[in-house]
DNA sequence: TTTTTTTATGTAATCTTTTGCTGTTTTTGG
DNA sequence: CCAAAAACAGCAAAAGATTACATAAAAAAA
């Protein structure tokens, strides 16, 4: 039998004004009156209900996040960051796993529409431009990590800059042949990783060769997954003459990818993306996204605008980094802990 | 402007009670009705609002999952396994992280005052018993993962037979002097383990030396930390003579053990506790707790006490298993993906 | 002491839905 | 064709808070 407002207004001999003010500290209360609420509220086990409040209030500090995966370190860091700031200004955490079955569109739609909270993120979720503009109609406050929309607050990472620092690291040591391990062609990231990949080549006038581009055949998560670094890799390595270096899409597929050099007993050098925390224990030389602060300032945004929805939409994007471990060093394989 | 019941019964000119019912599929509407109210539901962006629903259902379908470390993998493959059962059932998810700083016990105490869901998940909380007692007032499901209380449903992992099975892999290997790197004495978990340590040792009547037992300086996360792993092994590495073997708490231990080993030159034969994923990059016999399992299981029994509140509480207690790869083999050192 | 200001509290509307009850239609069966 | 049953829809009372407005009491100013 949960209390409420009325039996504590009762049992204080008060109306339920005075008890919601108190626990409000809103308008004028006295002192002692304050106290009698107060002692009696303890005693009893009162507080507020949040859906109460949250429908008389017309506000729920609740916000909401959609993630696809969430079974990596990428989402792991990045929640983290958003809880650490939500919880400092007492806002609660919804995670919504956006499922890889049915409509994602749908799923996000359907839970704007239900008004669970003042506020959502979306995590690695990509749209078309007439998707993102559709959720514009619910006149909602959205941030969107790892992609971007004009309409709305947005955090990403130059995808372009981190694949060309890799190839460009190879570049400099001389190596011209260049094998690049990638994953689904339809991921946004992965193109943009392309991308980066041609430009640095471009650049050093070195002639785009597509057999050295390969991918495994699992596609599952996009192709993110150690079987498919292990299957692309193979493949790569029967590439004749061998190429000089190899960069990789992910951490997880440079996984796949050293193993498949361990049994054939080759080594080339690798860079991979993602720095998760086993790229440390591997030595994989990878790309570091700052994946703690993107969580930080996507967060950050968003409260803001909960705050004061007219300000104007922002586009942060962060740089990429370059961690250089022993993957990326000739014969450097088995060497962990550098 | 957000889109009401009454906007979309205005609309439809029916009353806002067949509204709900079509939402709701309760009572007799007429199809056509039906169909309209749907209809223009549709075209007005309309869906019933959660908080209101709650409140005059009494019912939120949302439960909450109070965490106090979110970085970590026992902790996000519990959050996989409760998420996939949740939205299957059509349950919300809200996690809250009870932060170290404060008293636990308030966190947690003041959000069940609340009322936020319909039932709560503790993860790798540990209260005293009156504590526990305590919660009961509240009259709501619970479900406890990783400690028990009788009153509420509870699943963990037997921690004295893990760590006996760990050890007595070694006695059975021949091995008597046995190191134990462990964490904070007064963590519950680490006391259990501690216990399977002696109770192996004792069933093979090998005395305890508790000069083979140590335990790293930093303190922070129970001493669940690779710092931690690192200091404590470097102990172990001053004893003379050698130990010929080592258990230790847990594999992000581990890997500061094999790096104070590394540096040193030497290597002892090594089981650690948790298997995360580094585990089987890095090579770490270990013991394996069935995660997935036990997150699946404590949301099966909060969802069926929602339900059925008056179901007794059940306690589940899973078997750990020991996994061998090379970190507990000799000179098994750098060779990993074995 | 009277008037004005400030403080303290209550009344009642509001937030958006659900749902028990009631009354009207429609359908069914004899 | 009529009575009984079933289908359909509305009214109004919850659900548990917040809050604008009004008013009574206390304090300050005159």
């Amino acid at each position: 039998m949960p209390k409420t407002i009325y039996d504590i207004a009762q049992a204080a001999g008060v109306s339920i004004a005075t008890v919601s003010r108190v626990f409000n500290n809103k308008g004028q209360v006295k002192k002692s009156t304050r106290d009698k609420v107060l002692t009696l509220a303890d005693e009893m086990g009162y507080h507020p209900q949040v859906f109460a409040q949250g429908l008389a209030r017309k506000k729920k500090n609740s916000i909401m996040m959609f993630v696809p995966i969430m079974s990596n370190h990428f989402f792991m860091e990045i929640l983290g960051a958003i809880q650490d700031k939500l919880s400092a200004k007492n806002f609660e955490l919804n995670i919504v796993h956006v499922m890889a079955n049915g409509d994602a569109f749908d799923q996000v739609e359907y839970q704007l529409k239900r008004q669970w909270a003042d506020g959502y993120i979306f995590v690695s979720l990509h749209f078309s431009n007439s998707q993102w503009k559709s959720f514009e109609r619910f006149d909602v406050p959205i941030s969107v990590i790892d992609d971007s929309y004009h309409g709305f607050d947005s955090v990403a990472v130059d995808n372009v800059e981190g694949s060309f620092l890799a190839t460009n690291y190879f570049i400099r040591k001389g190596y011209t042949r260049i094998a690049n391990l990638t994953a689904a062609p339809t991921a946004i990231p992965v193109k943009e990783r392309l991308k980066g990949y041609e430009k640095a080549l471009e650049k050093a006038s070195i002639p785009l060769d597509k057999t050295l581009i390969k991918r495994g055949d699992d596609m599952s998560r996009d192709g993110f997954t150690e079987k498919s670094g292990y299957e692309a890799m193979k493949k790569i390595l029967d590439i004749k003459p061998l190429p000089e270096a190899c960069i990789c899409a992910s951490d997880i597929k440079a996984i796949g990818a050293l193993k498949a050099m361990e049994e054939k007993g080759v080594s080339i050098p690798l860079i991979s993306y993602d720095n998760l925390t086993i790229a440390k224990y591997v030595g994989l030389s990878t790309v570091h996204q700052p994946m703690y602060e993107m969580g930080t300032r996507a967060t950050e945004s968003l409260l803001a605008r909960i705050e004061k929805p007219t300000l104007s939409p922002s586009k942060t994007i962060y740089n990429p980094e370059l961690i250089i471990r022993s993957s990326s060093e000739l014969m450097s394989l088995y060497q962990p802990f550098k």
